[in-house]
DNA sequence: TCTGGGGTCCTAGGACCC
DNA sequence: TCTGGGGTCCTAGGACCC
């Protein structure tokens, strides 16, 4: 914790909803509501004239509905909100370059690291910011909080929201702090917040009684260290100007639960198509492949598998994501399916005018149906068969087909395999040695 | 006709290695 | 031969954030 109030968070006040309102000027004076308009969908953003009839964010859209029937509701327009999102950053970065994204519409900025700035006069530099960000954008409002620490900065932004500013005086800190509800910190979640109500800890002040051992013991290592400082504000986390994609992801969820294998696995290509291609934007690469489901019931599972090398290849992705599908028992059918990639790493793309068919030249597939393997994998299900003559491959009752791929990607051969043996009803995927 | 999509971080157990 | 500890990687799940 320093001893200036030098770290801003600056929060655009209901951003996507505002963006709406600002290239729509029907919409401007009325509730407008953006989010999934599906029968599943749930509010990202409601403006300030939708909340007062109650409607949040996260919200279920048929809820929304309910509240406030008069509200526009419209599906979001992203470019647009990147491009305003865009306008805001770049102004801020006028200030400092250590600038500190959260997401679209927020963000941390460390005055303190800028060439010129002066404790003093925060209040005028605030002022100039979102002046120019109203004139920047068209006339969206932030919200602002500044402080000595991160922590008191995001929580200070809160208090005059929308269009307001806090400044937390250092040395106030935890006076401010103190009679908060716990959940002002963030981390303390709905699950957070009930373990510390059962030990009668509801403000922030409840929370500096136990010591850090008590906390570590009822919210394990890494929450309880932090909170025991939290709570008294003592934070020195710094701004962090650039942090690395840990992984890339898409998902959705069905109008209608989907049990049919075929449909499911269509979806899982033009995932892996959509995966690979945001990888390769970004000259990233993954090796640990990711097949997320959730149940008609909402029981949600994932499965993975990490492969010997590093790719962005939309055809591996498919076929280890198919693979991870094939050993699931999805017969009452899935609400949602989703295809990740994580354990990222950047390589030096050595082609940079690669296409998606120029990445067919070099591959070699095989496909095989056959009782007895004509190759081998590591972990292939080989036993003993007591009863017959020997060793059975599989089950050992009938034919498996396997897949074999061999794909050139940077920066090396990516060798994958998908063996599918109907009588254990399960699938099995991996690399292999070529 | 309950409950999005895109992320991050943490925990915990087992495998494996030294 | 037995026992133990630590570190790292992998998988799965869960909490949380916007």
């Amino acid at each position: 914790m320093r001893s200036t109030a030098s770290i801003m968070h600056l929060d655009l006040d209901a951003f996507f909803a505002s963006v709406e309102q600002r290239d729509k000027p029907s919409l401007r004076g009325r509730p407008v509501i953006v989010g999934g308009i599906g029968p599943r969908g749930v509010v990202a953003t409601a403006s300030y004239e939708a909340r007062v009839h109650g409607v949040r964010s996260a919200m279920r859209t048929a809820e929304a509905r309910a509240r406030c029937p008069h509200a526009a509701f419209l599906g979001g327009r992203f470019d647009a909100y990147r491009e305003a999102s865009r306008i805001v950053m770049e102004r801020l970065r006028e200030e400092t370059e250590v600038i500190e994204p959260l997401s679209l519409d927020e963000a941390f900025v460390d005055l303190g690291a800028g060439p010129t700035f002066d404790p003093d006069r925060v209040e005028d530099i605030v002022a100039a910011i979102r002046a120019d960000i109203a004139n920047l954008t068209g006339g969206l409002t932030a919200s602002v909080g500044v402080a000595s620490s991160k922590l008191m900065a995001k929580i200070a932004s809160e208090i005059n929201k929308p269009d307001g500013v806090f400044v937390v005086e250092p040395g106030t800190e935890a006076d401010v702090l103190g009679p908060m509800q716990a959940t002002v910190i963030p981390g303390v979640g709905p699950a957070t917040a009930e373990r510390l109500r059962r030990v009668g800890i509801l403000t922030v002040e409840d929370l500096r009684s136990p010591s850090e051992d008590e906390l570590v013991r009822l919210l394990g290592q890494s929450s309880g260290r932090s909170l025991h400082r939290m709570a008294r504000a003592d934070d020195d986390r710094p701004v962090m100007a650039s942090r690395e994609t840990k992984s890339v992801s898409v998902e959705d969820t069905f109008e209608q639960d989907i049990s049919d294998r075929v449909q499911l696995e269509a979806i899982i290509e033009r995932m892996a198509r959509s995966v690979s291609g945001r990888l390769r934007k970004n000259g990233l690469s993954g090796r640990t492949v990711t097949l997320k489901m959730r149940h008609h019931d909402f029981e949600t599972h994932t499965r993975s598998t990490t492969l010997s090398n590093p790719t962005d290849n939309a055809r591996i992705l498919a076929t280890t994501a198919r693979g991870l599908l094939a050993g699931e028992d999805i017969s009452n059918g899935l609400r949602l399916l989703g295809v990740g990639v994580s354990g990222l790493a950047d390589w030096v793309q050595d082609d940079l005018f690669a296409t998606d068919e120029d990445d067919d030249v070099e591959d070699e597939v095989v496909e095989e149906t056959v009782t007895r393997p004509t190759r081998w994998y590591p972990g292939m299900d080989v036993h003993h068969d007591d009863h017959g003559d020997g060793w059975v491959w599989g089950s050992g009752l009938g034919r498996v087909t396997v897949r074999f791929e061999t794909r050139w990607t940077p920066p090396g051969p990516v060798h994958t395999f998908l063996a599918d043996d109907p009588a254990l009803g399960a699938g099995h995927t991996g690399t292999f040695d070529a």
